[in-house]
DNA sequence: AGTTGTATGTTGTCTGATGTGTTAAATTGT
DNA sequence: ACAATTTAACACATCAGACAACATACAACT
């Protein structure tokens, strides 16, 4: 009436012969992750090359003594790390290494306006349809999370305190609306580029005083509000473009007189 | 003796007031999935802030009404894409964003039609505006080499070949004539992440025969090509418009045959 | 007070059964 | 003998319940 369970302390022995590997007890972080790096190891130095079936799940339960919840929550983590590709009923499949498969906006250096522009292009570009589908699909909730980040804003520039974040908020929040994940992914990313670059773009180069150009922002954002409120695509497009031209514009300028 | 198991058909309901994130049933790659994605979303859109420790996984399982399994192995590819954490006897938490410096599409499945539509509106979003700034900046040179792939284009409608390269290498040449190395990066990327899927995006699926489709698009090519030459930007953009919407047209229409 | 014990909650792992899709062998009809 | 169909075997998907290891809070005891 023992042994309800394995204790799994002496664990050796078992002598699986074909698969010498000699995994030591790695106290790692469970026994998860020992499949996971002896799984990956095969894959990335090729003893299972693309293609190629992996054992199993009975069999790896067997070769790692384990149960079959370890085996699947590590095939899980293969999967999301694009390394194995499983196939009901079928079988789990090495795939071919990623190669690229990412974006990197070019290492080119933010000291100079034209850099910084080039950039807020592919905003107006983001952007800008963005608000069209945000017009065509935002739900109750998105107006409302946009409203409060216009809320925001307006409180930032009472109290005089930093509104950048719930100036990119608000924008970020068009961008979640279109439904269309893409969009908001591509903005963070963006977002995370720029923001640390404050140097050029702050309000200091408006002619018009930091808060005549605050309220100005503000009333912009409110004008695309408005259009993807009311559902006209057209107009939360030029909205925005509008919005985000006149940033750019500013730049523009700014850059004249600083030469 | 019956009631074994859940039928999970009628897993609806359930009303979770606070979420209420209207998970549409992606059929996509089973019950692991959703979970992924709507804990996903929850983290990225700031529903669970980084440090906020994530539902217990009991909770989790009452509100998919999944098993633990499921649970689990969500977790466990979350944890491989260092969106949390998890502590042994205490929960799992949220981690903060790892600012990698560098964009990826989000690891969707793009054996749904809606997949290849959610790509392509970031692709019009994108062209649109690189068309009406191409048609603002393109230099002589531009114009040679886009001519040239209309020539590949219209070549390769005659010899039965492939047209997919000299399509995309015409878009390529929009892309490089916004003067804005960005927009071309981007397309880049884009490019080699749709291409390999082939499978959905077939001319097959036009109604009016391969050979009337292909010189329809090759006629909507040449009149992007006019408006850039021409410089009248607002033309371009219309025209690149219309020729990704018609691809976006078509595409749910494909969708609504499959049904 | 300070230590220890215990209760409770959470993740980690195991077990066994059932559901569902894939493949190939076995069967059957011609 | 050959082709189509049925069936069986196999593999992953999901479920359910149990026990183990760990963490924390609180009560109890010294």
């Amino acid at each position: 009436m023992d042994l309800v369970q394995t204790p799994r302390t002496i664990a050796a022995s078992s002598a699986t012969p074909e698969s010498a590997d000699a995994l030591r007890p790695r106290r790692s972080k469970g026994l998860v992750n020992e499949v996971v790096e002896s799984l990956a190891a095969s894959i990335r130095d090729g003893a299972i090359k693309p293609g190629d079936k992996l054992p199993t799940e009975s069999e790896i339960m067997g070769r790692f003594e384990v149960s079959r919840t370890v085996v699947r929550e590590a095939i899980s983590r293969l999967q999301a790390n694009r390394l194995v590709e499983t196939r009901h009923g079928v079988g789990t499949f090495a795939l071919a290494p990623q190669s690229s498969g990412n974006f990197q906006i070019a290492d080119v250096d933010f000291a100079t306006v034209a850099d910084v522009i080039a950039l807020l292009e592919l905003r107006i570009s983001l952007e800008t349809e963005a608000a069209g589908l945000a017009a065509q699909r935002r739900t109750e909730a998105n107006l409302q999370a946009m409203q409060a980040m216009l809320d925001a804003f307006q409180k930032s520039i009472e109290e005089d305190s930093d509104a950048v974040p719930s100036d990119f908020s608000f924008h970020m929040e068009v961008a979640k609306s279109t439904g269309n994940r893409h969009f908001a992914d591509l903005m963070t990313y963006l977002g995370t580029m720029i923001i640390p670059r404050t140097r050029i773009n702050t309000a200091s180069s408006a002619p018009e005083g930091r808060l005549a150009y605050l309220r100005r922002v503000h009333g912009e954002h409110e004008y695309i509000f408005n259009a993807i409120r009311n559902q006209d695509a057209d107009a939360a497009r030029a909205a925005m473009r509008t919005h985000l031209a006149n940033s750019k514009d500013r730049l523009r300028k700014s850059q004249a007189d600083a030469v």
